[in-house]
DNA sequence: CTACCGATTTGCAATGAATGAAAGTTTCTC
DNA sequence: GAGAAACTTTCATTCATTGCAAATCGGTAG
């Protein structure tokens, strides 16, 4: 695609990642309201205005990846196998963006749980990180009606990538609230996207296991 | 509660409102940004501190009664009926929140329908409601947790929550989203609420009647 | 009515994000 | 190399937000 790798290319590049790291370890290290742009900017050894030509705000250096993750799990939907239920394609998809925020990343092992740490508790971040996060689901729900539509409208699909999301992410969320482990918010968000597509009708009951005809 | 209303608390409740008011009327008519608080402030006839000192940001003041409508729905949770299956509370959770979020307000048949315009047109503000919505969703989860503690876990609970507010919420958006009429968005609020209900495992599916037993 | 206490409001100064415009540099192309 | 295109840097400005101290206002005990 964009691999022409000129100098400038390489440059621009490498200027970028670099605002991208410094910014996160200053914020972690002083704080993210504490750390000032100009201060970034000193780091990286460029000009305040600079950081704006590469982010448009502060908040924006935080999801640097967001496009690129969004893209791949509409790439998900785009690639739905023929003849494949859609509860089928939902479950692959939550499967493949769960493990996507729980591991990849183009970030380095010390900085991605970091960035993990800086959304949660940053307000202005967390919105910030929950607009992004509804704008791919209205994507992916567009997309999803796109790839069946001769069997959900879009009222269904809707509901399918909301629910599944919306459950999805409550459920990682209160676990990693309360400090448990990457692995037991996996669990915990895999077990929300089965009750989800099981149906809540069945929540509470004994346990009626979901009849497969 | 606090209906002590000396000369001192009317004035500062009148102001709280004109100073709502005023901000709605003026984002409208001159958009978000473009609106500064100094001029809210010469509207309501009041200096640019005090705005402060009764919203802590600019854009809080769009989402004044967000805690009242918080605890209407965590009531409703709370309030729930002896042996009310999970299922049934949330859709009458689903119920009330969705009425209440296209009709209920503190604010005029003029101003309401105009802050939903601007939450859903400002990134600011979009941003800002998301994540109210969701610190709600967790509250609400934990309550449904402790309302039914012995038959399901927070987890499920989570999932419960997740599924039903996502489903409605990213429906009645993309509804909204398309420039559909409030019933409509309600009704796809609604619908998205059943499917969930139901589970997504028969989404697609003919049409398979959800066995009642 | 008057003095006094505590709650509000105000004016002022400062900080820092964000943006526009113009001038200076660097890289790329021919 | 010359010039164009792409970037950066400077400089100046607007505006949200906050801390502080002085000025006001409302309630109330003498």
């Amino acid at each position: 695609m964009d691999e022409a790798s000129g100098l400038r290319e390489r440059k621009k590049r490498r200027t970028r990642q670099s605002l991208i790291e410094a910014s996160l370890r200053l914020f972690h290290e002083k704080g993210y309201d504490e750390t000032t742009i100009a201060e970034i900017a000193a780091a990286v050894d460029v000009s305040t205005r600079t950081f704006f030509s590469y982010f448009t705000s502060k908040e924006d250096v935080v999801f640097f990846d967001h496009e690129t993750r969004a893209g791949r799990a509409l790439k998900v939907i785009a690639d739905r196998r023929p003849a494949e239920p859609v509860a089928d394609l939902l479950l692959r998809l939550a499967d493949e963006t769960l493990r996507a925020s729980i591991l990849d990343s183009e970030l380095t092992a010390e900085l991605f749980p970091l960035r993990h740490r800086l959304v949660r508790s940053v307000p202005a971040l967390r919105a910030r990180g929950l607009h992004l996060l509804f704008d791919t689901q209205r994507r992916l729900a567009e997309a999803l009606h796109q790839a069946y539509a001769d069997e959900i409208d879009l009222v269904e699909a809707a509901a399918a990538v909301g629910a599944v999301a919306g459950a999805a992410h409550l459920a990682t969320l209160i676990s990693v609230d309360r400090d448990e482990p990457p692995d037991r918010a996996w669990e915990a968000g895999r077990r929300a996207v089965d009750i989800t597509l099981h149906g809540l009708a069945a929540l509470g009951r004994p346990a009626a296991p979901a009849a497969e005809g």
